[in-house]
DNA sequence: CTTTATCGTTAAGGTTATGTTAAGGTAACC
DNA sequence: GGTTACCTTAACATAACCTTAACGATAAAG
């Protein structure tokens, strides 16, 4: 939710400030805000909302001109704010391009509901299957395998674990401890030699020479670390 | 839209059956209605339907209870009715699960217009694919059948609802909570053996070798994968 | 209303993969 | 060269899993 965008389209000064201060508190950090509809056709093309907002009535067109923009660029969802006097007859025809319409004025809570649902639903769609890649290799999240060379390979619980530990910090030095606490958890103590064996079984399984590791290489008295050349975290 | 199904559930018999009539003049012909929590899980079980509007107040169980039920067999919208003396507090935590939420009295052309708007929606992104295909069988939903070198193999209904569930999830570890939680529920609490069971039983039909099962294969610790390209574990 | 069949669950016994331990070995650092 | 930290192999114990059979509930058939 925090890396969704918003645009708010209206008119009236204290509204628009109003709906960004509504969703600010929801925890959505980038509403943007406009005025107009030139202003807003500009930031329209840019494409990079999650969710838009528009002001049926503006000085110089109509939200629903506006909707028609949004709908070359995007499929984000589109809310249509309105007057309460608007027969409703037209907001049939309104809805046919919105996701939902919000007559004013309006209840803050609800807006902000509603916008929420929207943007889930518009944002879990876009969740792409986590893979971390790194050297030669990598790991399915989903499946709990790993892959070399389009090849599926198996990997047992803690050593899924322990290589899903190891590729949500890449190139960071984990030390035992660490390793410890994520894979085996707070309880119980365990020897050090545990981790270090499954350490071998895993490197078996992702290094092209399980004698001589680059991919998870150990850092003498502090720690493990995952290699990644093209690290974007 | 004409192939749509929607089910309403109100214990007020006036408004379950305006609704009905409101969608039927919108050219949705297949409105299921129902006054009662226990007609509803059994309507809901079917998971046949592309929208649901739930009443919050129910005389044997309430809405939100009833939209869990739904969220086990459908990601169809979801809508709650409230009467509109509720606080605006609560409608934040309904709108969790729920995709709109519609005060009563309300406006018919507003309720119709946001069915619309949801129906749409869901029914152009859905393509659920009514026969799901792995390795060398393939299931049909809609007769809750197995195929397999165009034979059709009777499911029972928990072996359907497990397989059903794999293959929403393809190449995905279904850990034994989310088996349970989907296929039967948060009620009650049932023996991890039950679950080996069914998986048992489900191999003994679609495993060419089920003793040693290449389809559906258990993740040690983790739980069981679904296995729909030629991977071998 | 009784009988039959089906299905889901439970219990028991068997199997195996997996994590751990222990022991001998190797590389790094002073 | 001695100490420390780390690596690897193989054996072992066990938790996790699988299967069979029996039981009880529920629905269908007689």
């Amino acid at each position: 939710m925090n890396k969704a965008r918003v645009l708010v389209v209206d008119d009236e000064k204290a509204i628009a400030d109003m709906v960004q201060i509504i969703l600010y508190k929801e925890g959505i950090d980038h509403v943007d805000v406009c005025y107009s509809c030139q202003e807003a056709e500009q930031k329209i093309n840019t494409g990079i909302y999650s969710l838009y907002i528009l002001d049926m009535m503006l000085p110089d067109g109509t939200g629903e001109a506006l909707s028609i923009k949004v709908r070359r660029r995007s499929d984000a969802p589109l809310f249509f704010l309105t007057a309460k006097t608007s027969d409703a007859d037209k907001l049939v025809g309104f809805m046919h391009g919105a996701d939902d319409y919000i007559t004013k004025p309006f209840n803050p809570l609800e807006l902000a509901a509603r916008v929420k649902v929207n943007l889930k639903r518009y944002l879990a769609r876009e969740q792409v299957p986590q893979v971390y890649e790194f050297g030669h290799a990598s790991l399915d999240v989903a499946s709990a395998q790993l892959i070399i060379q389009g090849e599926r390979i198996a990997l047992t619980e803690k050593q899924f674990h322990l290589l899903h530990l190891f590729c949500k910090h890449p190139n960071q030095v984990i030390s035992k401890e660490q390793i410890y606490e994520y894979v085996w958890g707070y309880d119980d103590f365990i020897n050090d030699n545990t981790i270090m064996v499954h350490i071998s079984k895993l490197r078996e399984k992702i290094e092209p020479h399980p004698e001589k590791p680059i991919v998870i290489t150990t850092v003498r008295g502090l720690g493990y670390r995952l290699n990644v050349v093209g690290d974007r975290t």
